[in-house]
DNA sequence: TGCTTGGATGGAACCGCTTCCACGGGGTGA
DNA sequence: TCACCCCGTGGAAGCGGTTCCATCCAAGCA
């Protein structure tokens, strides 16, 4: 491999100029810098990330950590990171979080000057703690997905998601309505859900119905568990009319135990979930969208701003009720009922109408 | 931050004794090594990376580089790649592949000491050129989901998969069946829609059909243009009775047309594709499986094994058919015909039965 | 007792780059 | 004409590790 000084040797000129044509610097004449831009031709010379690095104090890369396993949503997100840091100039390196301690080392490790120059973490909450290393690591952060005190964030207001969905649900003449989210206390300290369980109640609060706690049910954050949950539920003396389930994971789940006790959606039971990950598209799934693709795209946004020595706010993404064929008014009434064609053709429909966003940006 | 000479320091040792400690190296005394890994925690000292990778050669770095947005069955593998690595002490920097310039300029600035590793190219076929540069560079390449001569690779046989899934067809009694697939001269340079047709037209040569050069159509990877073809290809006078999709993404394409003219599948239509990924299993669709996540987790074993010190060979996996939903015996035959339930409950039964692989491995 | 031997250790050199400082020389203004 | 500037440039001093070599000391042996 050749170094920059092979490269001044054969050039006839010092490293220091080498180094300055190397970084687009001012003061080097035309002919020198062409007579080294040979040379690195010449020598098909590429600089070392590790000397620059050591050198700078700069890794030019940004770190991602993520749940990567977890949630469909956490692909898309990274898919709108990766798209929008490709023609940035960083690198990213992905630290992929599949158990909690694993995100406790990732973030520890990290913590470290020469590792990455800022971090994007998605759908995780860092302790305040880890922040503080962090910052005093030198190490930006911008939280996607999350909120956390002192921390700049792209988010949403999960709370009032949880509104936008079951007022829709209310406003289809519902009145018995459950949800479905994740545990309280879950692995990775995802709150998401709870904060739309609050939105749930409030509107149902709102509308002046009572609560009925046989209708909150909460388990794993996982679609099988919801399936479990919603079945309880249709078993119920009195079951529920339509489920908000906290996630379109979750409302998958639900789907499927409906489609097991003969249950006809939207006919007999109306469900809503949350997310419009790309299969509720796919599968006509009401649900209240955010853009999740957006949401990694504008915090790798904010995350270049901090590195170019911006203080950018954060960011809140806006919520919006995404009605496909999952939600009908109650049996008995007739208001702005979904005729319930063929599920083929409507999820068929649903992909034509809705392009993925990345074919259309090509 | 604290370097390792303040931590020398502190314990009142030199430098290279607490390398020594770091890198577990022998010889160093229990008392010696017991006050240096004090100094360390009292330091709360973690090494510089970057310091480590200049001086050592090495970065505990491993690029993988893939079109991240072109196919969905490129995000499985990825999945099988970080979840291998995670436990391997190696950093996973993605290199996301766009458009066909950006994996030329990842595969050259790869090309140099100090980046990278180990390279993992997920899908993309490097030219000799590019793989030589790497070679000189020290850089272990990996490629998965490609073949290239002179490169270790994880591969499937895509002319036996195009065979597996026509015979599936021709068993069922098809004749006309029709093939869509890639454009010859991709921008990626993709050629496993190729093969596949070899073994389309390998399967229907066997069975004494002769060729139907009308049947064969080929447009770029999206699924918009299969359903344009497909749409062509039941307009025919004598249209075929099954397509047979190059990849899953197509398959839906090829379902959506058959919507569009109100075309019943499988009733009047089989359908089959390629790949298995997430959505066919959604969707019932019927078509070739090759073990995406898997393909990724070997990818990435092979590389840590090249990394040892070993010289791993290259490695087959199988393909499978998976028999869903959207194929059946030609209108006018019987045998074999898959009742049309209501599509919902047939797509929920799938997902029931295919539990999502991770989700068993938790 | 004196010499050899080997394990534990300190520290300099080095990895390849950036950056700052010093220096030479031509141009400018007094 | 001289002092001063400034531009273009060379090169040394880091950046923070690893590693090799020299050194020291204690134990073993004749």
């Amino acid at each position: 491999m050749s170094t920059i000084a092979s490269v001044a040797a054969l050039a006839g000129v010092g490293v220091g100029t080498v180094s300055r044509v190397l970084n687009h610097s001012s003061s080097v004449s035309g002919s020198t810098r062409m007579r080294v831009l040979e040379a690195i031709e010449a020598l098909d010379y590429e600089p070392s990330a590790a000397a620059r690095a050591l050198s700078t104090g700069r890794t030019g890369s940004i770190g991602v950590v993520a749940p990567f396993l977890t949630e469909p949503s956490v692909v898309e997100r990274l898919r709108g990171v990766t798209h929008r840091l490709a023609s940035s100039g960083y690198q990213v390196t992905l630290f992929d979080v599949e158990r909690p301690e694993q995100g406790d080392a990732a973030l520890r490790s990290l913590a470290v000057k020469g590792r990455v120059d800022g971090l994007l973490v998605v759908s995780l909450p860092p302790t305040g703690a880890q922040l503080e290393r962090l910052e005093t690591a030198g190490v930006l952060v911008v939280l996607v997905d999350r909120r956390v005190e002192g921390a700049t964030a792209v988010f949403t207001d999960d709370e009032a998601g949880g509104r936008l969905a079951t007022e829709h649900l209310l406003r289809l003449g519902h009145e018995r309505i459950a949800f479905v989210g994740d545990t309280e206390n879950g692995p990775f300290g995802f709150t998401s859900s709870e904060a739309r369980r609050r939105g749930y109640e409030a509107a149902l609060a709102g509308a002046g119905i009572a609560k009925h706690p046989e209708y909150v049910r909460r388990g794993p954050h996982r679609r099988d568990a919801a399936r479990v949950a919603a079945a309880e539920l249709l078993a119920l003396a009195a079951p529920p009319t339509a489920i908000f389930a906290a996630s379109d994971h979750q409302a998958l789940g639900v789907l499927e135990a409906a489609t097991l006790a003969g249950i006809d959606v939207p006919g007999r039971l109306s469900v809503i979930g949350f997310d419009d990950i790309e299969l509720a598209r796919y599968c006509g799934l009401t649900t209240v969208a955010q853009p999740l693709e957006a949401s990694g795209a504008r915090g790798a946004e904010l995350l270049l701003d901090a590195l170019g020595g911006g203080a950018p706010d954060s960011l809140e993404l806006r919520l919006e009720l995404q009605v496909r064929s999952t939600t009908a008014s109650p049996a008995g009434r007739s208001t702005n009922a979904v005729e319930s064609r063929p599920v083929r053709a409507r999820l068929l429909n649903g992909m034509m109408r809705e392009p993925k966003q990345y074919e259309g940006e090509r």
